[in-house]
DNA sequence: TATAGTTGTCTATATCAATAAACATTTAAA
DNA sequence: TTTAAATGTTTATTGATATAGACAACTATA
């Protein structure tokens, strides 16, 4: 773990230091001994403090993914790092499911409205045409991995909420409402920091960072049948593109 | 812009705020006017004191995103977001190069080293054998957009660093190297802060965040040619990938 | 030429972040 | 039962961050 930490940033010194150990927690680095270095040791690592990194191993206590124990050390509760792969079948139940004991998807809320122009390029329907809207959090283990939100052209897929509700699954509510398969057509990635509302969803640590998927699925014929746009942790995830 | 700041996050509000404004300027959300609203108007909309704001401002305009006019406004000086498609036949410069004016390519440093366990997965070869490593910095009208880290099997491209310094592509280099096509493999995406050699060679604001991919090349029969960690600025770029 | 609207500067104060040094408490091993 | 090594607690001090209010300086427009 080289590189000093950065004075005068707006990004105070025990937060920096907060995500670099978190981010070595997940990379394997204190596998051997299942601990984090003893707070003097970082203290010396980053340059700092020993109260500067307690702040830092404080708020990782905090995130449930180290304790604290007196006279032994600091010891790591959580590593993770959930793998996504992006295909042109991809699903995520099929491609988180094997990773983690218990997958849930829950329909936080639902509407019918109008495409924007966003949706309906997405769609490639006309602005304003109607359109099912769903939030959906998918949980993994009990930790939510992602927020989502969702639009399916209302005349084809009305049903999509109630029978997402009941199955938790895109792809079962597609196949109950007739569509038995379709295929990923875009996907767009992009990072930024989270903001209030996802950070409660999510039960990130404030200003963590989000990966950004907005994607198009299509039916077999090419013509969209969902658009969404997908904010996940990003550091409980990483995503694969398979060519 | 909704959503308020957090506080006491170990994120300075200042920054947080500059974060949103930069986002909400690269989104387009002040393109009527060209200017970032006043200074009060920010101040009222985040719920802070107007001096924090300025804090803000002064930030981006460090970056040359923005320039404050007495008595006129906060004037948007640049605005962007590279778009860079992940297919099959990935390539910088057909990716990204319509986009920029002048893309240039630029061969920081390179040795000769045996291939950790990392790499030689991603070479497919053994742990050990002989690799080539480069570090390269791309850059998109003189402003850095990736900092990579590339390896190649010794034995085949002994000659990368010199064929790419000449050419300033991969592509041209493997040309000249007798491997005439190559088609992405395997790319990985993750997201994380920017530690500090990044943040400077990528000219960032610090705290910033780097998309991350892990890719790998192969030839058309499928051998490895290329293993590469890349580095992009999360907040010039945006992946795109078409199945 | 006023005037409204904007950024720039100044002073003062309160809170958060970071350092420093000393000592207490707990655990595990000699 | 010591002892070393680790985390926990307390007190004090400094610098960065944020708020508050007032006023100066500049720009564009009525």
């Amino acid at each position: 773990m080289a590189g000093q930490v950065q004075r005068q940033t707006g990004v105070a010194l025990w937060r920096q230091i907060a995500d670099r150990i978190r981010q070595a927690i997940s990379a394997g680095a204190y596998d051997e001994t299942g601990m984090v270095p003893p707070e003097t040791v970082l203290a010396l690592q980053f340059g700092v403090n020993r109260h500067t990194v307690r702040s830092a191993i404080a708020a990782l206590a905090q995130e449930g993914i180290v304790r604290a124990v007196q006279g032994r050390g600091t010891l790591i509760e959580r590593k993770e790092r959930l793998n996504f792969p992006i295909t042109k079948r991809t699903r995520f139940t099929t491609g988180i499911g094997e990773q983690a004991r218990e997958m849930r998807a829950l329909l936080l809320s639902h509407s019918e409205e109008k495409a924007d122009a966003d949706v309906a390029r997405g769609l490639k329907i006309r602005p304003g045409e109607p359109v099912v809207r769903m939030e959906t959090v998918r949980k993994a283990d009990g930790r939510p991995v992602s927020c989502a939100t969702a639009w399916f052209p209302a005349a084809r897929f009305g049903g999509m909420p109630d029978a997402y509700k009941r199955t938790e699954s895109i792809t079962k509510a597609f196949a109950e409402l007739g569509l038995s398969d379709y295929v990923r057509a875009t996907t767009e990635i992009t990072a930024v920091h989270a903001d209030e509302a996802d950070t409660a969803a999510l039960e990130l640590a404030p200003g963590a960072i989000l990966l950004i998927t907005k994607a198009v699925n299509t039916d077999l014929e090419g013509v969209p049948v969902q658009y969404a746009i997908s904010r996940f942790a990003a550091d409980r995830v990483q995503f694969t593109i398979e060519n």
